[in-house]
DNA sequence: TACGTTACCTAGCAACGCTAGGTATTGATC
DNA sequence: GATCAATACCTAGCGTTGCTAGGTAACGTA
């Protein structure tokens, strides 16, 4: 666990993927998997079937914003970060790092005390 | 998953931890755990409930080996890295690492591309 | 008309690792 | 001499995450 709690310490990683995308632009679902795909050079490769949880639920804790709109006849629903959205993103990504710096660390990586 | 391939994509970190720690010299179970809490800054703690069941897998799959030895009157069963465990810790640091730099570079993190 | 793409959705499962217990010995404290 | 913390090992069982594998429907093109 990350310092002292207990949620499997690395989760949420597909969330905290999402809600970084949201925070340049609003986008929809299936933008988001290839958004995510193309921004790490495939590394991460989320399918619909994750992304799309992830939306709902965000939406639901009030972090995400949801419009449906039709573009091209396309129904889509468009998503934006709420101001819960951004505290939970800053949240996250410090997490991230702290955890990865730390990990690092023990690698033997160039860039820790 | 990473670069195709399906397991949790970042799981096996307490795995990759225990094997890095074991590639400096042998250490026994209870020395691990305290290790790593040390060794992270007390950003990873992991349990002996997590460490022992990875070490007895990792044993079981020919990456570590094991020798009981008796200190102080304490028993203790140290481990080792086998050619396997090297080229598994190798294998596991490099997946972390280009994941970690692809997130990284999402997050918008300096030091990439 | 058939196929690939776009765009959404959900049920169900597997695995990882965390929780929460357990045993036994040693050494210090009272 | 009893009690407690620390050392050192162990396992069963559970919860969450997110992956798999499906399904619907509309659009454009061959």
């Amino acid at each position: 666990m990350v310092s002292s709690k207990n949620p499997a310490f690395l989760n949420g990683v597909p969330e905290l993927l999402i809600l970084q995308c949201l925070k340049g632009r609003r986008m929809y679902g299936y933008e988001l998997v290839q958004a995510i795909r193309d921004a790490t050079g495939e590394h991460v490769v989320l399918a619909e079937g994750v992304v799309y949880p992830v939306l709902h639920m965000l939406e639901r804790e009030g972090a995400l914003s949801a419009e449906r709109r039709t573009v091209n006849g396309r129904s889509r629903i468009y998503y934006a970060l709420t101001d819960r959205g951004t505290a939970r993103l800053a949240d996250l990504a410090d997490t991230w790092r702290r955890l990865t710096a730390a990990i690092g660390g023990v690698l033997g990586e160039p860039g820790h005390a």
